[in-house]
DNA sequence: AATAGGACTTGCTATAACACTC
DNA sequence: GAGTGTTATAGCAAGTCCTATT
């Protein structure tokens, strides 16, 4: 990656507009209708209606809010311009390209990096740091340059570019101006602009972490460059979604000003209302759904900006150097074995060389597919077998004796006895099912309604108490025990390199914890066993020993052109597999992490042009062209996923293009509600303002459907798809959310980072997490003891306040000379002058002021999960960059784990310390 | 073209590990 | 130093997106 010493950003400018730009149109058109309605709403039914309510105006700040009363329309939507209000934040967008779209300014990005690469990726930021200097020198760095133009954005071949390795990319942004770029530069809309900030608060920043660093065994990683090769891009623009920003959060909430909130929860009650949603599945709380409001408008326009930086990445692993991995294995591939492969056979799949081409994800520079030359395991570990406890449940107010199996069983309900689960019919239902196929047919336990399981749940009650009791060395004893055990299962050697395996624990049997209405909870979960297994190691390597005496695996694989060690079926979906990888600090895993972001980085270069085209077809006569159309501007505004379709044996949750009729809602003049729940049935609410003729095509996508019929009849995530990869080689739905999320935390930082203190700046970091998690919709359940908290930090403030009245009495007696008051418990208090009476009474007031920040910090977060869009959509190397620049300890944004993920983007901050280069981080490469 | 299979990434929650308060 | 609040991790469910089959 480049570098850049931009400070500014460098695309602050730009503009999105509109750009003309061809897109391809080729829409299919084809398609069936599908017809499917499948499952049908349900979800939505009801649910809006009650949910709405609280989403009133506020909405947008506080997303999730709950309540937001008012849903009108009218709240939301920022109207047009700007935003709007949003009190906090939020800004919002402008409209995008419209059609129009201005076009100007092209801007240019430059960008170029200068890559890097040193082999010593380090893992651990500390690590990196000591180890750098002595790697500097081993580092190397080449830059190139290329162009590309955007205009056409080439097709596949070009990906291979994105899989360069950063540093091969250069910038080119420069150059490319032309081209296309025509439009570029302009759209900025004109309103547009972007994000709004957020004032909100942030929570502190609390900060820590440690940091220490891992392992590091890690250090070199491998290799795979990229070749270089590469395109280049253009430059461009755009914006980043901002816009979306607002949506969600922002100006919601911005809006709604901190309190209000507390009413509600937000998953909580609206889930209530969620009810609604249909049939069958409700929302995972149940009574706790949260809600989200939000109400924005969106627009487009989005801007950029940034720099780049270098990662690194690169590491080398011991054999090649640079470039290209090394050749020798590429036979390798051969040695691949096969796949896995289900129930149906196996044969062996030699078509995985076909990956190679094109499959993104296979790194350009490793040959076909091959991810690893030599690894090296242990295999897995099991959980102990089951002891039984004899505790002997009721049935019908009587012991029964249970087998051990039996027993097993039992306990696994027994336990559960103050989670939602063992109130839920499914879930009984599910569960006496599975259970009375171990009793067998005769058993005297027959209904659930008879059963009682509370001696086994108050047995299991005081062997927690037991454990909890248990003294410090008894506790570390035990810890080292099982570290003891567990320590030949935590690593592996990939390619020579020490890695760190990331579930090396098989799952133990339990009883299925589907989220929100899934048809399966409550079902047995078997134990799993060597049987079940299937290792995937090197060739030649020692196969790792069965742990379980008499028992062996199922199946040995030697297959280099995937990354998984071992899998099983699922026990409660044997279609599906669970797999055991290596853990996030590995370099396989940071590769693809890196290479997930410089593909995000890649659609800065086309956003522009996307967007125009998209634009263009929103009134485009064919079908399926505005259906893509709108989806992709849904997917591009509002992060929504894209929805893939569901059995119905799963929790019935939508995305994109999975959207019923029921959950998208118009809100004269041209605002949409959506109301639906997403992955995980976590709600999903929003009121935004969108295109005239966004709002016109969904109508006609409404027209003589049912509630439950599908919105975009014409479209699923395999259409979609395919089509945005011709606008973009690798593009694909989920791309837009990286990229988006990795934009707005750029011009966030950018924009409202100002000199100050770390705490300072922290609140700015934490700001911007907080906007992207609301627009990419990250919620959290509200803590248990969350009220409890408030109403503490409630009263601590107002004894402060008391303590203040007091000082304020006493700094006026004393300007008359007279004595204090005495203190509540009549003791005199101490004769202080004026002057230092004023000074306790600024101290107290600034106490009392930071107080209720956190309190409406901590309300304001009390729904919004910021951890998810930090792990998986905020580029680190913006968060290096800026915390170089800024002077913040990257600890301070980073923990531990997060450090070790990302230490291949740490990197970036040693080529600046090295190097003296700036920071920012480029989202577009080039 | 639709579906199944397969390999990963993403995401929420429970729990462990700390940090803090009284 | 126990009880409690907070943050980091583990755990595992639920998505995405490709490729292979039917």
């Amino acid at each position: 990656m480049s570098v850049q010493a931009c400070s500014n950003s460098v695309f602050d400018d730009d503009d999105d507009g509109p750009v003309i730009f061809k897109r391809s149109s080729t829409v299919s058109k084809k398609n069936k209708s599908n017809s499917e309605v499948k499952k049908s709403s349900s979800q939505k039914n009801d649910g809006k209606l009650e949910r709405q309510v609280p989403s009133g105006p506020v909405s947008i700040s506080q997303k999730n809010k709950e309540p937001s009363p008012k849903p009108s329309v009218v709240k939301s939507p920022v109207t047009g311009t700007k935003a709007s209000t949003s009190s906090g934040s939020v800004s919002p967008l402008k409209s995008p390209v419209t059609g129009t779209k201005a076009s100007t300014s092209g801007k240019v990005s430059p960008l170029k990096s200068p890559v890097v690469n040193s082999k010593a990726s380090v893992s651990a930021a500390d690590q990196s740091k000591q180890s750098l200097k002595q790697n500097i020198s081993s580092v190397k760095k080449e830059e190139k340059h290329l162009v590309k133009s955007s205009a056409e954005p080439e097709n596949d071949s070009a990906d291979s570019e994105d899989d360069k390795p950063l540093s091969s990319r250069l910038s080119s942004g420069l150059l490319k101006g032309s081209s296309n770029n025509v439009d570029k530069g302009a759209t900025a809309s004109p309103g547009s602009s972007m994000i709004p900030k957020s004032k909100l608060s942030l929570k502190r920043p609390s900060d820590d972490s440690d940091d220490e660093k891992p392992l590091s065994s890690k250090f070199q990683l491998k290799p795979h460059t990229g070749t270089s090769a590469s395109k280049v891009s253009d430059d461009e623009d755009e914006k980043p979604l901002a816009s979306k920003l607002r949506l969600n959060g922002s100006s919601a909430k911005a809006a709604q000003p901190g309190k209000s909130n507390m009413k509600d929860n937000k998953r909580p009650l609206d889930a209530v209302s969620s009810l609604g949603q249909s049939s069958v599945k409700k929302p995972k709380v149940e009574s706790s759904i949260p809600t989200k409001v939000k109400s924005v408008s969106v627009k487009s326009e989005p801007k950029l900006e940034d720099d780049d930086q270098i990662p690194i990445a690169q590491r080398m692993k011991k054999a090649g150097t640079g470039t290209k991995p090394l050749p020798t294995k590429q036979k390798v591939t051969k040695v691949v074995s096969t796949p896995p492969k289900k129930t149906i056979m196996k044969t062996k799949k030699v078509t995985k060389t076909s990956k190679y081409s094109k499959s993104t994800k296979v790194p350009p520079s490793s040959g076909e597919g091959q991810k690893w030359t030599t690894l090296v395991h242990n295999g897995v570990i099991f959980p102990p077998p089951y002891k039984p406890h004899g505790i002997k449940m009721l049935y019908k107010g009587e012991p029964v004796d249970l087998t051990p199996e039996q027993e097993e069983v039992a306990t696994m309900f027994a336990v559960m006895k103050d989670t939602d689960y063992a109130t839920k019919e499914k879930f009984i239902e599910n569960f006496m099912t599975d259970w009375k196929k171990i009793l067998g047919k005769n058993h005297i336990i027959k209904e659930f309604k008879y059963c009682d399981f509370t001696p086994i749940y108050e047995w299991h009650q005081r062997e927690k108490e037991k454990k909890k009791q248990m003294t410090s060395e008894e506790k570390k004893a035990f810890k080292e025990e099982k570290l003891k055990q567990e320590e030949k299962y935590m690593w592996a050697i990939v390619d020579g390199v020490k890695e760190k395996v990331g579930n090396f624990r098989v799952e133990p049997p339990g009883l299925f914890r589907g989220r929100g209405e899934h048809p399966k909870m409550g079902k047995l979960k078997k134990r799993i066993l060597p049987s079940d297994i299937t290792i995937n190691i090197g060739k030649g390597v020692p196969v790792p020993e069965c742990p379980i005496p008499g028992q062996s695996w199922k199946e040995v694989k030697h297959d280099n052109t995937v990354t998984w060690l071992a899998f099983w079926n699922d026990p409660i979906n044997p279609r599906e597999f669970k797999y055991v990888f290596l853990a996030a600090s590995s370099s396989l895993k940071g590769q693809s992490d890196k290479e997930k972001y410089e593909k995000a980085r890649k659609l800065k270069d086309y956003i522009h042009t996307i967007r125009v085209n998209y634009t263009k077809d929103f009134t485009s006569k064919d079908l399926t062209k505005r259906q893509i159309a709108v989806a992709t501007y849904l997917i591009d505004k509002l992060a929504l996923r894209a929805g893939n379709e569901k059995d119905d044996d799963e929790a019935d949750t939508v995305g994109c293009c999975t959207l019923k009729v029921e959950n998208v809602n118009l809100i004269p003049s041209n605002s949409l509600e959506f109301d639906f729940l997403g992955k995980d049935s976590i709600k999903y609410h929003n009121i935004v303002e969108v295109e005239p003729p966004v709002y016109k095509a969904i109508g006609q996508f409404k027209t003589g459907k049912s509630d439950g019929d599908d919105l975009f009849d014409k479209l699923d995530t395999s259409k979609l798809n395919a089509h945005l990869k011709e606008l973009m080689p690798g593009l694909t739905a989920k791309v837009f959310r990286t990229y988006n999320a990795s934009i707005t935390l750029d011009e966030m930082l950018h924009k409202e980072t100002r000199v100050g203190d770390v705490a300072e700046k922290l609140v700015v970091y934490n700001s911007a997490n907080k906007e992207v998690a609301i627009i990419c919709n990250h919620q959290r359940s509200v803590s248990k003891s969350h009220s409890a908290q408030m109403s503490r930090l409630t009263e601590k403030i107002n004894e402060l306040k008391d303590v203040l009245d007091g000082l304020k009495v006493d700094l006026s007696r004393a300007k008359k000379g007279k004595a204090p008051l005495k203190d509540a418990n009549g003791k005199p208090k101490r004769n202080l002058a004026p002057e230092a009476l004023e000074r306790k009474i600024a101290q107290t007031n600034a106490k009392i002021e930071k107080m209720e920040r956190d309190m409406q910090t901590k309300e304001d977060l009390k729904t919004v999960a910021l951890g998810t869009s930090k792990i998986n959509y905020l580029d680190p190397r913006i968060s290096v960059a800026w915390c170089k620049r800024h002077e913040v300890p990257i600890e301070k944004i980073f923990n531990k784990s997060l450090l070790a993920k990302f230490a291949w983007a740490m990197d970036t901050q040693l080529l600046t310390m090295i190097k003296g280069i700036p920071s920012r981080v480029c989202l577009s490469s080039q």
